[in-house]
DNA sequence: CTTTTTAGTTAAGAGCGCTTAACTTTATAT
DNA sequence: ATATAAAGTTAAGCGCTCTTAACTAAAAAG
């Protein structure tokens, strides 16, 4: 088997099963919070983003302004998230994290976190050397792509 | 820093990488086909388990039996879900994938597969022989992590 | 200065997914 | 043999998300 192969094989094995565990994972956390996954969605992208305007968001969730506006209205009112007038424009507005909001999300990363670190104790030193310099290969292959596929 | 922080480090951002995007493929390519979360991941949950009975389901998905059997009816419905009575236990039903199912499933592996392969023929030779080992190290420590959590 | 475009909101209505409750049928326990 | 438990279905009802359509207000274009 060629090296090129046998990482194909492996890569996706792996990201089989962290996808599998890590989106059952946080489907169920979400859901135990009460919160709707598509709710989860926006502040999870407001989270990345710092900062997002209505349109901002129904794009990247693929809805229109409309849906956008309207759920983000739902988490302005469950305390979740800021809504501001954009100083710069004032047909827009700044949607940001509340405290409350950000707590939510880190909470959420922590949990997933959790299996992530019982990983890591399980291996021996010499394994989580070998295993730490492979990931930061990959991590930082995975953002030249993502910039790549950015700017094409 | 120590091994285990930095493996750590690196570990948690692999998976932040890689889950952030492929929840986002996956929710996407599965809305494009005009199916819905749940749907698809009961349809994943049987592609997984090969076979499940209605309670297996409502368990893992942490819902009802009644709800479970609504969308198992609704895919049924949609042609991508079998239906058969358990020749064990007649009151029990055996959900499989059909031909179409299976073929949905297959295909949204096989496009969330497509970053990965990009991704791996973004890395050297000598690179990949890195990752490829790192990634069985880690994949199997998922397995045993898992196997030891089913059975306390 | 008027016209057009852009950002966002609101309302009506359709479709889902979920729950509870009542029910049927089959298996198990006593 | 009878009572109880288990597997699944069905129906009513609620809340959520989404869409379209009509609207307001501000910015950009002409």
């Amino acid at each position: 088997m060629t090296d090129s192969l046998q990482i194909s094989k492996s890569l996706r094995e792996w990201v089989e099963t962290t996808t599998h565990r890590t989106m059952r994972d946080q489907v169920r956390y979400v859901k135990s919070l009460g919160f709707s996954m598509p709710q989860f969605f926006i502040l999870m992208q407001v989270y990345y983003k710092k900062q997002c305007g209505i349109s901002d968001l129904s794009e990247h969730m693929e809805i229109t302004a409309a849906a956008a506006s309207q759920t983000v209205e739902k988490l302005v009112q469950s305390g979740l998230l800021d809504r501001a007038e954009d100083p710069n424009d004032r047909r827009a507005k700044q949607v940001t994290l509340s405290a409350k909001g950000r707590d939510l999300i880190e909470r959420s990363i922590a949990e997933r976190f959790r299996w992530v670190d019982k990983l890591t104790a399980s291996l021996s030193t010499d394994k989580q050397k070998k295993v730490s310099e492979a990931l930061d290969i990959l991590t930082e292959a995975a953002r030249t792509l993502e910039i790549e596929n950015q700017t094409p």
